[in-house]
Formats: C-alpha cells, structure tokens, sequence
DNA sequence: GTTCGTGCAAACGGTTTGCAACAAT
DNA sequence: ATTGTTGCAAACCGTTTGCACGAAC
C-alpha cells in the first residue's frame, strides 16, 4: 500500500515521478499498457516524460513489482498483481480480467518430455454471461 | 498441402503472391510475426509489398486458414496450426512451441461464474531440459 | 468498364534511444 | 566530481492506410 516503503524496499530509488508512475501501475487493475499508464500518469502530473514512463515500469518489472504480459496484440501489457493466476480476455471489450489460481486446474505440465516449464497460466477468452 | 486447392476451398482468388504468403505461413513452425512473413515472401518473391502481405495474412486469418496469437509481446504472431493446442514458451531462445492439446489437461473453465468461455487454452514458460 | 488485387509511400501507434540539463550524494 | 534521474525530441519497429496503376472477368 506504502508506495515510498514498496519502492525503498525494492531498492529502487524513490522519486516523485516514480512515486507517480508505480502508484497508477500498482493501483490499476485495468491491466494498462504502458503508453496508457503514460497517460494515466500525465493526468496527475503533466510533465512526466514518455522516456521516465518507460524507464520505471521497466524497472518496476526489473524489480518484480509487476508483470509484463503478452495477452493483447501488439502491445505490452503490465499486470500488478504478482501472484500467479489466470487471465480472461472479453471478447467484446476486450477487458482483460484476473481469474483467481484455484478456480481452474492443469496437469500435466510437469511430464512434458524435454521441457521443464518454470510457470504457465491459462489464457481464456469468451464473453460475460448476461445476468 | 496443395495450397492452390487450399486457398480456392476458402473462397480466396489464388494469385501468385497470395500463394507464396499461404505457403510460407502455413508452412512455417516457427510462429512466425506479420514482418518475419514478409521478409521470409520477400526472399523467394522480392517483388512483393507489404500491403499485400498484410492484407493476405488477414485474409487467411478471417478464413480460418490460419490463427493469429498474442504470444509475443509488441508484435502478432501467426500460427498454422488451427487445431485447439497449447504452447511453450523457450525462456532461453524465445521459441514458441506448440504443445498437443492432449497432453495437458484443464479443469474448471466451464463452472467460472458469470463468464462463458469460449476457448482456451495453457501458456508455458520455461526451458527445454538439456538432454 | 467495373471489380479486385497489387505496389509504393506515407502515416500511424507504441516503444526505444541519444543527449543535454539537472538533481543528489 | 561522479553518479543517477529527468525531459525532450528524434528514431525506430511493426502495422495500417490512401491511392493510383494494373490485371481479370
């Protein structure tokens, strides 16, 4: 919750800026792109610059306190929630959505010949069933 | 196999740049990005452009012929392999492998609630095992 | 002569890079 | 004085678009 003591603890060298940018990222659970926490971030601080956008979610991914996922065509896409879990992609808005690890199971990605498979997840896409 | 037939099964006037990008697209295993495809075109056929490629690639992704993937990030990726599998990620290498529907199996896609999914499918990252 | 496909070049969106100015220590 | 951080602008990559030429029926 802290964003100073989170980028202290990580050893990143707390800025305003970085302050700025770690405090959209982290609070977004949009799964935003990088040019969109630009954005996001320019709203409440006009003069950040593209490059330091950049510069700390690379940084902020360095350092673990988000990930980088490959789930939209064509961009980058930064998630804040670091626990493993699944994704579900709307195929009409295409919102991306967390699905928590426990609600689906795998197997079989430990007996996979050759491989040694470090993390996986389930991608799914569908649509949200009108209540 | 015949990509003529192919191309004229799936109501696709065959030309001769139309079928050397179905060619090199459904030919390739390598997951191949929209640029990979027209420089791997461009050597066998330098005389084509972009424009077409693009627009050939679309095509066969609006006919089926092949799929188009967000598995790498920044950039779409083609796969010609329609059938529902997974795919393996080489930390290492970058490679994208495809890996047999049947040998990971997924519950509990189908009781996630208030969301119909349509398809999904499992995401690998890791390293192959030196033999 | 319309339709459809093509090639070129320019535009686009998102990301990256180079560099000069500026803190901070 | 060195190191690290920022802002700006330009470059970059992959993709998309506009448009005029050309082939096909």
């Amino acid at each position: 919750m802290d964003i100073l003591g989170l980028l202290r603890s990580h050893g990143i060298q707390p800025t305003p800026q970085r302050m700025a940018v770690a405090g959209f990222a982290i609070d977004s659970r949009n799964h935003p792109s990088a040019e969109e926490v630009y954005l996001g971030v320019r709203e409440a601080c006009p003069t950040v610059s593209r490059a330091t956008v950049y510069n700390t979610l690379h940084l902020l991914v360095e350092r673990g306190l988000v990930r980088q996922l490959a789930l939209r065509e064509g961009v980058c896409v930064y998630d804040s929630q670091t626990a493993p879990h699944h994704h579900f992609i709307d195929d009409d808005t295409g919102r991306i959505e967390d699905v928590p690890w426990d609600a689906v199971s795998v197997t079989g990605t430990d007996t996979l010949q050759g491989i040694d498979v470090r993390e996986f997840q389930v991608v799914m896409r569908g649509r949200r069933r009108p209540r």
